[in-house]
Order: C-alpha cells, then sequence, then structure tokens
DNA sequence: CTTATATTTGCACAATGACGCAAATGTGCA
DNA sequence: TGCACATTTGCGTCATTGTGCAAATATAAG
C-alpha cells in the first residue's frame, strides 16, 4: 500500500527550509542577494528593509544555517551571498519528489 | 544597477507559502496525501502524527488556504487531496525565478 | 425526532519568533 | 594605544503559533 517513491518527498521537503523562508523580510534578504548575485556586506543588505541591522545580522544568520546563504569574512566586513545554484536544485528536487511520487501512487492505483 | 528579470522572484517567492509549509506536522500530512494522492478523509489524513484530531483539521485549513490542499464534502465527511500539478509547477517557476534572475545578473556584471 | 459519527471552532496556555536598543566583539587605521 | 566602523549578541517586549480539550455544527442512520 504504502508507495516507496514517496521515501523521496520526506527526506526533501525539510520543514526547516520552510522555516528559513517564511519571514517577508527574509525573503526581502534574499531578493536583494539575487539581484546582485555576488557577496555584499550587511550594511548594503539592510537597504532591503526597514529594520534595525540587528535584525538582519539575525536573519542572514538562519538563511546560513539554513544553507541558502553563504558568509565570507574579509576584514571588518561579512560578505553575504546568494547559493543560488543549491536553492535552485533543493526546489526542483522537491518538485521532483512529489511529482514522482504522486505519478507512482496514481499508476499503482489502477491496478 | 536593478535587474528586471529578478522581479520575478518577489513575485513567485511568496512567504506565505513557505509559512504553511513550514511545520512538521503539516508536511507529515502532505506526504500522507502524496502517498495516496487521491482525496481522503480528515480522520484518515490524522494518522499521519500522533495529534488531536482538531489540529489536524486546524492544519489542513491552513494548507487548503495556501492552496496546497483541495477540500470537497461528502456528506458526513471531508475528503482532502494533494494539488500536486500545482505545487510542482509553484516550486520549478521558484527555482526558475532564482535562476533566471543570478543568470542574466552575472552577465550583467560581466559587462 | 433522536442518536451517532465526522469535522470545525472557541478558548486557554505554553512555546516560539521578530523586533529595537544597548552592549560586546572584531578589525583596520592614525 | 586609542578610535572609528562593521557586525553580532544579550535582553526585554509584544505578537504569533501549535496544541488539547470541550463545545458547536453538519450530516447520515435508526
Amino acid at each position: 500500500m504504502p508507495n516507496e517513491s514517496c521515501c523521496n518527498i520526506t527526506n526533501t521537503m525539510n520543514p526547516l527550509f520552510f522555516k528559513a523562508l517564511c519571514d517577508p523580510n527574509r525573503i526581502a534578504i534574499l531578493v536583494r542577494l539575487a539581484q546582485r548575485c555576488a557577496p555584499i556586506t550587511v550594511t548594503q543588505i539592510t537597504e532591503c528593509c526597514p529594520v534595525d541591522i540587528s535584525v538582519v545580522s539575525r536573519h542572514l544568520a538562519i538563511l546560513r544555517d539554513a544553507g541558502v546563504l553563504e558568509a565570507e569574512k574579509r576584514g571588518k566586513e561579512v560578505y553575504y551571498s546568494l547559493k543560488y545554484a543549491e536553492l535552485v536544485e533543493t526546489l526542483r528536487a522537491m518538485a521532483d519528489a512529489i511529482e514522482n511520487c504522486c505519478i507512482t501512487t496514481e499508476i499503482n492505483h489502477e491496478k
């Protein structure tokens, strides 16, 4: 009865990933980094949204811990960049997992 | 300086979508529905996780409002099903938006 | 009409999260 | 060494969220 092809969904659809992206300001940060697609500093990122820089710093840490961003320290400043290839791959893997699971499930139901 | 190709990210990466999927029990519900890929009742869905059925009902409402699930009332029971084609499309659209934005941004930086 | 079953909703409570401010830390420069 | 700047962290506050229980609603069956 349980469909083996669906195991991938459980592995791929990590709630922690979605949790990292469920805040409007974190999405704004992500958009700002995508518009540059080059490492920029915390101060530069702060232009994305009208919150204290300390708040942005915390959001950046959350996104970094979730594997969405990368941080590199250069002297006084920390340069953050979007790990866009990994992010794209993660989203596509989720789409594939759902698709495979549902298609094979439907086939199983037919027979 | 701002990259027009990145507008799609803002439109596509909706924080409310991620919010709907950021809870472990809601992912468990989604997995359970994917394993069936056919409408099943609230009582059947409740097997996904050790919480009260009222909690499951609330999670289902959240997922439905986010466009992830569909509800259909048949007599006493409500059958929920995964809108898997739409979900897959949403995830792929996000991946495409990020990819397009970052690729064109990199090209802009090179010239 | 009454009863049993399925689902949703009201309510209270504990846990979590986002936020601003101030202080701490780290680093470069005079 | 002292100062200025960039970033992070501690802390208190307020709002949101997940949860269980009980009650309300909806519908089928006797």
